[in-house]
DNA sequence: TCTGGGGTCCTAGGACCC
DNA sequence: TCTGGGGTCCTAGGACCC
């Protein structure tokens, strides 16, 4: 199957509508402007040269690249650019099409000659949107995936169990997708610290520090195996959310009080939208600097507003007074269809 | 350097039941 | 008096992804 991935997306959006702004250092991030509490979305290849990169707050990125053009995230455009992709993608011969978010998709396909597909798919996504895609050639999800970072930019790559190690097998496990900063460091602690040596573990060995399904998944992923079915069933939200940063922390009670009807109403327009009722709330507290509470609640099926708001305000009992809250959250799980996808490679949203 | 917003899944531990 | 073994459900929190 094939991985496609497109180039710089959010940047290359803003460029193709301000085409002064090539080969400059642009940075799309919050309402764009450097002094608020926001990280960035995207970076252009201009500025990810000048160390900047996505999650890195926006007033960093602004201090290391004070010439860089900064953009605020339009939602709506890129998501009109992604669906022009999937759109192309679909049309593709043979092609079982599963999103992954707004600027990747896995595909899968019977041929004889992958890489000619991919260049007619990449050929066929910029003649309609003038994007520039990177596709990954793989026999498992898990190394189709991986195989998109060696074809960047506008390139290609193939990946699979004859190549897998002697391409992967000196690289950190951080590389791996699913192994972040956190599993790395504990691997560390096991002695494991490269893709080979993952590879090389003994799955149960992993059982004791991850849990039985966590460990064996890990060692798995160190092989590139994993499954090979790519899945486009559409995908059911399990639920929505909503979460703010307060440009100042908050400090009234009533301040929060109004902060959470506000989340409430956010939410219910979401779960509106689907139709479905929610079974569950948790709410998210930060207080300043940088503490993270979750607060969750199982309720009765409901659709009632009202209910929700009362629910919401309940668990909002929970937060600490005369501490400054710095973010909240409200997200809202809702019954699942019986005929909803559930499984092993969620296709997730945002970018 | 000071950390967004939208998602998903897994695990641990406690409560409760038989 | 001190205590089994198995199961389910729930909350809290951790980790990952784009």
């Amino acid at each position: 199957m094939l991985h496609v991935d497109l180039d710089q997306f959010i940047a290359a959006v803003e460029v193709l509508r301000r085409p002064e702004l090539a080969g400059r250092p642009v940075i799309v991030g919050g309402h764009g402007d450097p002094n608020e509490r926001a990280v960035v979305s995207t970076a252009s290849y201009e500025a990810r040269a000048l160390g900047v990169g996505s999650g890195m707050p926006l007033r960093i990125a602004a201090r290391k690249v004070p010439e860089a053009v900064i953009l605020p995230v339009d939602h709506e455009a890129y998501m009109e650019a992604s669906d022009a992709v999937m759109a192309t993608l679909r049309s593709q011969p043979g092609a079982t099409v599963q999103v992954l978010g707004w600027d990747e998709a896995f595909v899968g396909v019977e041929t004889e000659d992958p890489e000619a597909y991919a260049r007619s798919l990449q050929a066929a996504v910029l003649a309609r949107t003038r994007l520039h895609c990177s596709v990954g050639i793989g026999d498992t999800l898990v190394r189709a995936k991986n195989a998109t970072d060696f074809g960047k930019p506008a390139g290609i790559f193939r990946l699979t169990k004859e190549n897998w190690l002697d391409v992967m097998g000196e690289r950190p496990t951080k590389e791996l997708w699913g192994v972040g900063n956190r599993i790395s460091a504990r691997l560390a602690a096991l002695g494991i610290t490269t893709v080979s040596g993952l590879a090389a573990a003994d799955p149960l060995s992993l059982v004791p520090e991850f849990g039985p399904k966590m460990g064996p998944w890990y060692a798995q992923l160190g092989r590139g195996d994993g499954t090979a079915v790519v899945d486009d069933t559409p995908w059911t939200a399990r639920g929505h959310s909503r979460e703010t940063t307060f440009q100042q922390d908050l400090t009234e009670a009533s301040q929060v009080d109004d902060a959470v009807r506000q989340l409430t109403a956010q939410v219910l327009e979401d779960v509106a939208a689907e139709g479905r009722p929610v079974t569950g709330l948790t709410l998210k507290v930060r207080y300043a600097p940088f503490v993270t509470k979750t607060h969750a609640k199982k309720i009765p099926e409901t659709s009632d507003p009202e209910i929700v708001l009362a629910r919401a305000l309940d668990l909002a009992a929970a937060i600490e007074p005369d501490r400054p809250v710095r973010l909240l959250g409200l997200r809202a799980e809702m019954a699942m269809p019986d005929d909803a996808r559930k499984g092993h490679t969620p296709t997730r949203s945002g970018w």
